[in-house]
DNA sequence: CTGACTTCGTTCAATCAATTAACAAAGTGA
DNA sequence: TCACTTTGTTAATTGATTGAACGAAGTCAG
């Protein structure tokens, strides 16, 4: 009863038509929610025959969707209303932050069912693989699912990755990651497809889910965390580019000055915009104390937003400082790519208006055409909805070829010659 | 017998799958260039028999096909061949430079049938409007084709357009553009759909049409003229931005200290990469003579290159100091988007490999994902074949509707009740 | 130059899916 | 209780695609 097994059962053979409509009707079902075969009817532009016979198939045949009750009557005969089986197939998202490791495990909608969260075993490597298998597998168990039934997964990892070939290049703080297969690691423990890509890209996928970015059609997710990067989502799709550096934003120059100086000199964006940078300023060090005290710099950037809140000079003069620098990156930013939406989102994003504010007074001196600006609704959990929301467009395509979304009449292969 | 007419005339009866699968004929015929029935059914997997059939009415009934003669015999039968009909309609694409107005008269394909350019009335506004139809009148009538075929129409104009409204914003170089709802205005006297479009785009349309930049999903155009545009293409589509901002990175500013100083300071690259810019500093000036002097910032620009051509260390060292610049603004670029390819086109893309060779060292400094840079290979033409390459879009989605690219069976509208 | 073989395209009957029309089912409301 | 609405199914019709057979128009070998 697996997915896999049931692709292989359905016949090829269906005519197309058939197929297509099948899957408009499947569709219908996913977006309005409980609707009746009427109601359907109405939507898809199909007549009721054709309705109730594909309905019939995707019933009990194919097992996609499932009755649900009887609705009010509105004058007439009550309408039986069909939705969509949620429980189908069952979504892993998992998020690999540098110290944390959450998974979670949902229905082919999304609705979370369970999560877990674990700190990150530093040593990476495939060590986490296990971790996230075994955690997956714990997720499967606790709510009595069949782990069979797998349909995707989606990972989100610090870093840069590859997304065509599912290779982790390079992992922030995870020296144990270097050039890792992660994808094909994770499809031959899990027996499902597997996405690997990028926290800022995943974070980006979030918010526009269910988000500050729903229904943005061009949008840039800022990750402020430890270093600096942008998920860059036009047209609604996101955008990786050619080497899949789209959004390494902390490799800007905003000093001519300074070009010369190499990656990560004075007039870089990463010298003044990362958790780094910010905790070791001089300004910042008269806050949280002297450096190499705060072991973690996360926190320190946490002390210095909460001394900005109270109204502490100092700690406001940092964060004029930090906008110029970042104001002037994300107008740069916006005179290429005249995004509608900017969310800030990691441990700088927290706070809040103070940040807006300054970034776009900066912004609004450099280019006219000024974008919303918002922070991150979901907060920490971006990354790991947006996995979520990666697994669900692998699942919606994965059914779509299935359903055959694959244009038109196919003759039998292999035609055999006339004689 | 205009297309118009057609329209109307084709009756919405016909059930989609046989529409769609003329359409797919269409387009198949379209690409494979001349070829028989037989070809036709294995390239689209359709039987014979149905090809025969769509074929028959596309011939006679639509006249969008046409048969082109005898092909050659491989040993049995010899295939009748099918050509798209080239001249079912006209397009016309207009490059409205600020000195120069292109007009040229295409067949379907975008074929150059003929084409005029004559210089820009200055006096912009309306007059540029009679200009316009006046010369593709002219040309219509030149070729000795029916003017009421015209199918599309494509205009690139300078300055900030909005493309949904098909409005000139802002025209550089033609006070008489503001506001100007040429859209509107075009359609009403030539009767044919027109697509309004800023230069850079257009022109970077060209470059992935017949240009550098064919087959290049992501690259970015850079119109280096009087001003510094971009034309931005992301997944193989134009992206125009939220307030048809995308790609004006002459707003661009690349020196933090300077950023105080509004619009147009020191630190912006308007400042140092336009012609205006270029030919007015200091070197430039000892090269070409006394400001002033040259009317023509274009000119004076063709000198300097020219000069640095012959090795003249002044001109080097202008071009050196507009590398830096524009070098970084690029990187800048390349960090948010990392494109595939670049292409220099305007005026200063003269300079060739010294412009090249030069930016290429200053962003190989800054950013590790170096994109490829070339030179506009239709460089004064790339607007005006970009202009016709909308028009072929739209064009192309017009036979699409037309021809009922709508997805599935459509119900006949106001279904009566079941009485 | 004839006959076997290919390839191209069409004719014809069969198939399959969607539609219309009629009807059964299951309610509301006067 | 009866007229009316809305939902869903059954039955007959329509329309498009297909497979099989066949005619058309060539090549190629002996």
């Amino acid at each position: 009863m697996s997915p896999e097994s049931a692709v292989e059962n359905e016949p090829d053979g269906l005519p197309s038509m058939r197929r297509s409509n099948r899957l408009r009707l499947l569709q219908a079902v996913r977006r309005s929610g409980p609707i009746s075969r009427a109601g359907l009817a109405k939507a898809t532009r199909l007549s009721p025959p054709t309705v109730s016979s594909l309905v019939e198939d995707l019933l009990h045949e194919v097992g996609l969707m499932s009755e649900v009750g009887i609705g009010e009557s509105s004058g007439g005969r009550p309408p039986v209303l069909l939705q969509f089986n949620r429980e189908f197939g069952y979504l892993v998202g998992v998020d690999v932050g540098s110290r944390t490791l959450r998974v979670a495990l949902t229905d082919l909608q999304g609705q979370v069912l369970a999560r877990q969260q674990v700190p990150t075993d530093p040593a990476g490597g495939e060590i986490l693989v296990d971790q996230m298998c075994t955690i997956a597998g714990e997720l499967f168990t606790a709510t009595g699912r069949d782990r069979g039934k797998l349909y995707a997964v989606g990972v989100g990892a610090p870093g840069m990755t590859d997304v065509k070939s599912g290779r982790v290049i390079r992992a922030v703080n995870l020296p144990g990651w270097v050039d890792l297969p992660l994808r094909d690691l994770l499809e031959a423990r899990l027996g499902a497809p597997v996405r690997v890509d990028n926290d800022a890209n995943m974070a980006a996928l979030g918010e526009r889910w269910r988000g500050s970015a729903r229904q943005v059609k061009d949008f840039v997710f800022l990750a402020l965390g430890a270093g600096v990067g942008a998920g860059v989502v036009v047209g609604g799709q996101l955008h990786r580019g050619h080497h899949w550096y789209a959004g390494e934003i902390s490799h800007m120059n905003l000093d001519v000055r300074e070009w010369r100086s190499d990656f990560g000199g004075r007039g870089y964006l990463e010298s003044h915009v990362g958790a780094v940078a910010i905790a070791e300023g001089e300004r910042a060090r008269s806050i949280v104390g002297p450096a190499g005290a705060g072991q973690e710099r996360g926190a320190a950037v946490a002390t210095i937003i909460a001394a900005a809140r109270s109204g502490d000079a100092r700690a406001l003069a940092v964060l004029d400082e930090l906008a110029v620098y970042l104001g002037t990156a994300v107008a740069n930013l916006v005179a290429v790519l005249d995004p509608a939406l900017i969310v800030f989102g990691g441990g700088v994003s927290h706070a809040g208006d103070l940040l807006i504010e300054r970034v776009r007074r900066v912004v609004s001196r450099i280019v006219p055409n000024l974008p919303r600006f918002e922070i991150s609704t979901l907060g920490d959990d971006a990354q790991l909805l947006g996995a979520v929301s990666s697994a669900m467009d692998i699942a919606e395509s994965r059914l779509a070829t299935w359903l055959g979304a694959a244009s038109f009449p196919r003759r039998a292969v292999g035609r055999t010659g006339t004689r």
